[in-house]
DNA sequence: ATCGTTTATCGTAGATGTACGATAATAAGG
DNA sequence: CCTTATTATCGTACATCTACGATAAACGAT
């Protein structure tokens, strides 16, 4: 039985996971996400799917109307947040429903911390 | 008097002046600051300024020894530093002396933490 | 003044980023 | 099967990034 909303779940991410990366790894993971909110468009993407209730499905179009950019850009920017590892997409007939990586937020803060203090 | 050792002391932030900042302002100053951060090397060189106790001063050739690039390459990395916000230099002789804006990581961890949730 | 040290800048080449319109691909509905 | 809706990809143009060697600029010391 299908449900009638569809939310986006898929993976996440545990913060507690980066000690067991290399220094070298952590650099280059840091260096990988941070090129992900190196503008301001994928800052304002990131922000919209984050504050999205759970309940609330956020599809490719609604992230298209929300911008001042054609779609093909924003879609390039979607690709960029998701070869990144911000977010993820998962197909729902015509539409793909984006959210952002579980626990994102808190491990890409986790990660400053550790690549640039300690050691 | 002359002090013997040169410390790098300068600007700094202040986490609290992020509430000051609009919305637009903020994911701007966070594309900003994360273009810095895009980089494995410029991560490298914010982590070696960010860990260098306050007695050790830090000159442009340690750096550009500590790397495996070019001088002229290095330089280049520590231009994006200096321009995204990251680091600053003071000149010493013929000498460069850098180091982190006091307190911005704690800045830019507040800046993701206000630019990506809330509102 | 001249020299050596240190750092920034220039010039260049190749890769990547950013925007657009046009087109392809996929799935639902008639 | 054909159309419509939705999203990804292609092709393109221009800008920016990244690396290098070469050169310039700033300073201390001789």
């Amino acid at each position: 039985m299908k449900p009638v909303t569809f939310t986006c779940k898929g993976n996440s991410v545990d913060p507690n996971e980066i000690g067991q990366l290399s220094v070298e790894a952590c650099k280059k993971r840091l260096a990988e996400l941070s090129k992900g909110l190196a503008h301001p468009t994928r800052v304002e993407i990131v922000r919209m799917l984050e504050n999205k209730p759970l309940e609330e499905r956020c599809v490719c179009g609604d992230i298209v109307n929300a911008l001042p950019l054609a779609q093909s850009s924003v879609s390039q920017h979607l690709k960029v947040l998701k070869e990144t590892g911000w977010i993820q997409g998962e197909i729902d007939g015509p539409r793909v429903c984006y959210c952002t990586v579980g626990g994102i937020m808190e491990y890409y803060l986790a990660l400053i911390k550790r690549s640039l203090k300690g050691e």
